[in-house]
DNA sequence: CATGAATGAGCGTTCATTCAT
DNA sequence: CATGAATGAACGCTCATTCAT
């Protein structure tokens, strides 16, 4: 690849994560190619130049969206190799969804989400593209438990269901976020989720009792 | 007097139900006027005779939705009162919403909750209505635990964190319906969700072990 | 004409005055079919039992504004045999366009005109209606003119160019009422209008010094 | 860096000249944005890269009018410094209005009056935009008789009351050219308006017996 | 005879996209 | 390569008119 090339694909995703701003705040539909053009600091047409269509551009974004929370996540988790600390801090990353004030990303996922199933949404016929993040995601929960298990500090019986329990754990981080976000106070929902951790993490620890041990460390 | 006698309360109310399934189907901004006069068999002024603007239909939709979904609900919980089989009525009457191949209830509720919590949404400026509907959900699924803590179903110490079940079991189901959305198999979800119920009903029964006898009579 | 037929008439001309109060405060095109219903008293259907279109209803209201309007100033001059109380009666009463805080004829004047001159004006073909109106208006004053030439009032000289006198007062006091509408205070253009109105009469007077003792009489 | 270089400025002001033709062919309602758009050459859409709205256009075409009328005519007058021939030439100049076959200015003033005084008129809340052109207007006139008074032209006591002849000289123009519009024969006026200038004329000249050598150089 | 619910043509306006520069 | 002026299809909405009652 020449510079040149390179150039114009950095440019290809800068203006892909500039339009998540207001893709995330506005919507897809009520964001017009010359506010998209604003943010990114380019002119209107410069947008065609580096995508065939505002789809397109839109489709872009989510690529970067997944890219990025994944990678960071992942560095996330990476951090530590103790399967608590671990699960803990994939939990709690999450959770900053909705616990932040900047619930942009959770806005984004349903955005996103509402293209991958309306009829006409943009990205229903790619919607695989939604689905095989959600996989990853699930898979880095899997790998958390299995590594705790092979570890000894969970469950080993959990392992047959390891899968089971991330896609579970995950669509009940989905709902509790969007719960969040018609919420009037950002917090409300902490207790429920303290609640909803606890009873997850006893019921996966090889020993329930020292939860508080755990948490406690954190 | 009116000669052509019309129930006008009643049309208002037949419109913004039509309206619904294109709503659900194609989304808010994608859906024209037009096409929400043809699916009411009306013309396209008439839909003006009856709400100010398309924002008014839609929230007059909304409003439709929710008084539905709850009536439906309440019916369907209220014909037995076996603690047991009412929550397990209400859990799979909500799963319908992604077991079913018809998923309008679940797309219908992504709309919505984008038009509440986008900058320029819709109802952004009426949140509160989602928000109510939601308290509503979660004192359904509270009044059917104290009321099996009443009759010693379940552990009478969950009679203190019943917000917070109610809460999170409702979290779950929105965001694994979610998941079933974004599913090619609408089945693939099913052994997630069982295993999820199986582990929240035995922590919840005063009983656990008795799920099994339970779960067989259904 | 049987009674039906003749309350037929009568509503009819009853709408057409009531339209004129909406005409001559908004103009034709911002006023709707509805309003005028409104204002009339009757259902928005009914108007089109008595007039084929709005446009009728228009022509109508002229035709009610130019009868009425002549049938007033004939009434009011003809109360007094005096030429130069006549004379002045008409130009008192035709200043009560703007002196007056209610200017509704006059406006009403520049509605009609307006559809008068314009490419697509309601009574461009009809145009006729408002010229034979304002030949009705010249007439009257060269009656009053030649009346006081007839009694020795007016200069014996004026009687040849009766016409043009009454033509050119007309047009100022056309001209001097729409000055009014777009001036903030309605006394502004009265010293204007006397000054105008003592040398209009000093001019055709058989004994112009005499004008202030005229005047002192009114 | 702009590629296409476009004299906003400019292109704005050469719209709303365009646009003058239409509004006073049509008046403001019945010209529709797409005969706007024609018109000044441009797309429909065009329209909207200027102005902000159709009643914006209609706006900025007043101004336009009110500027190119008012230069004209003081370009006019400035050629002679005769107050006698610079009077004259600005009653010609006014009179063209409707002598001519293009009755389009008097027709424009109707226009514009109209939604200067009409309850929801386009400008009735810029109504002084109006009251300051025809302001301007007078000051013209006062200037030229002060002139005339200065060179011993005019009478000396008319100094008094150049304003109140100024105004009345003016409202009769309106008035006479208001009537030209709605009379078959263009030239129907003539005689009554030389009528009108000669008893003008003799009213402010200080020695009104040479009218007649002064009009015989013209 | 009187009505107002129903209608669609036509309006003003927006905006994704094109393209001359 | 970058631009923003130009565009017209498509939108939401209005309203004169019709007609079943």
């Amino acid at each position: 690849m020449s510079p040149k090339i390179v150039d114009k694909e950095l440019k290809t995703r800068e203006i892909a994560q500039a339009a998540l701003v207001l893709f995330s705040q506005k919507g897809y539909e009520t964001t017009n190619v010359g506010q998209l053009a604003e943010i990114a600091g380019i002119g209107k047409g410069t947008i065609y130049e580096y995508f065939q269509t505002k789809e397109d551009l839109f489709i872009a974004s989510i690529n970067e969206w997944i890219e990025q929370d994944l990678t960071q996540m992942i560095a996330l988790v990476d951090e530590n190799d103790d399967p608590v600390i671990k699960l803990f801090t994939f939990i709690e990353g999450s959770m900053e969804l909705h616990q932040n004030e900047d619930s942009s990303k959770i806005r984004l996922f349903i955005e996103f989400i509402k293209h991958a199933v309306m009829e006409d949404g943009i990205i229903y016929k790619k919607r695989n593209l939604i689905k095989e993040m959600k996989n990853r995601w699930v898979m880095m929960v899997v790998d958390i438990l299995l590594h705790g298990v092979s570890k000894g500090v969970f469950k080993p019986e959990i392992a047959r269901d390891a899968e089971k329990i991330a896609v579970n754990l995950l669509a009940y981080l989905d709902g509790i976020s969007i719960r969040g976000l018609i919420t009037e106070d950002a917090m409300e929902n902490v207790p429920h989720t303290e609640y909803y951790i606890e009873g997850f993490f006893k019921s996966i620890l090889a020993e329930p009792d020292k939860f508080g041990i755990y948490i406690k460390n954190l």
